[in-house]
DNA sequence: TTCACTGCAAATCGTTTGCACTGGC
DNA sequence: GCCAGTGCAAACGATTTGCAGTGAA
């Protein structure tokens, strides 16, 4: 794999920003200092980060992709008034998995949790 | 709201089948017996029945909106392999939005779990 | 008659891809 | 020089939408 200038440019801005930024927000913002920057670049790397495991791809029911450069296993929460998705801070609860292998006859691996409800900032606007 | 032929098979289709369907299979199977619907109408009462109520919008990574008329709340688990949904029996875990909430400073509604791993059909074939 | 709902086809829009070019090694 | 990576624009595909026609109330 050679090095790529626009590669890293990708990664570091999502080790740097922790907004689960849109591939279309990464552009923008990249286009700044790149003003050569393609979107199909940006969606390239982004997809080779998430293979490699250097970030994730998160979904959340609008159909547009979100990328996650903090990669350790983490909770998200879905504000449903202004629709931003934060990190939890809370551990991972790896108990649960064995709770649902008793139910289920599969080999259950992981998990992931989406919670949703009133952000704090939109808490304070009511 | 007038009655309609079509949204009542689309809500008989979802009560009927556990296998999360993508709009497609059910415009694709509904037609069998309704040559005349069309692909716009089924969306269009997939997303009322949603709206109201009355099923649930599943996304899994790809991109492909898969659809559940059984509403009460559960859990789900994706097969890596064969990619297919499947309805967990498992109580659901209220206490978990506490947990949450200790670490963040939002008003926490409700969650949603996806495990992942190996299906039992995946299992056996190895 | 009214207007919710439909079928159809075109539009939308996030994402992927083909291709010629560029740059890392 | 080789070929991974890029920029660009076209293609793709799931979903939505505009519109004229249909059917429930």
């Amino acid at each position: 794999m050679h090095y790529s200038k626009q590669r890293e440019a990708v990664k570091h801005y999502l080790q740097n920003h922790t907004t689960h930024p849109t591939a279309e927000m990464i552009y923008q913002d990249l286009k700044k200092t790149m003003p050569n920057i393609s979107l199909g670049t940006v969606y390239r790397n982004l997809n080779l980060l998430v293979e490699r495991g250097d970030a994730i791809k998160l979904d959340f029911g609008d159909g547009i992709d979100r990328f996650d450069g903090f990669t350790s296993p983490h909770y998200h929460f879905i504000c449903n008034k202004c629709n931003r998705l934060f990190d939890l801070k809370m551990k991972h609860l790896e108990h649960i998995n064995s709770l649902a292998s008793i139910e289920f006859d599969g080999e259950i691996e992981g998990h992931i949790i989406y919670f949703h409800g009133t952000c704090p900032d939109c808490k304070t606007q009511m």
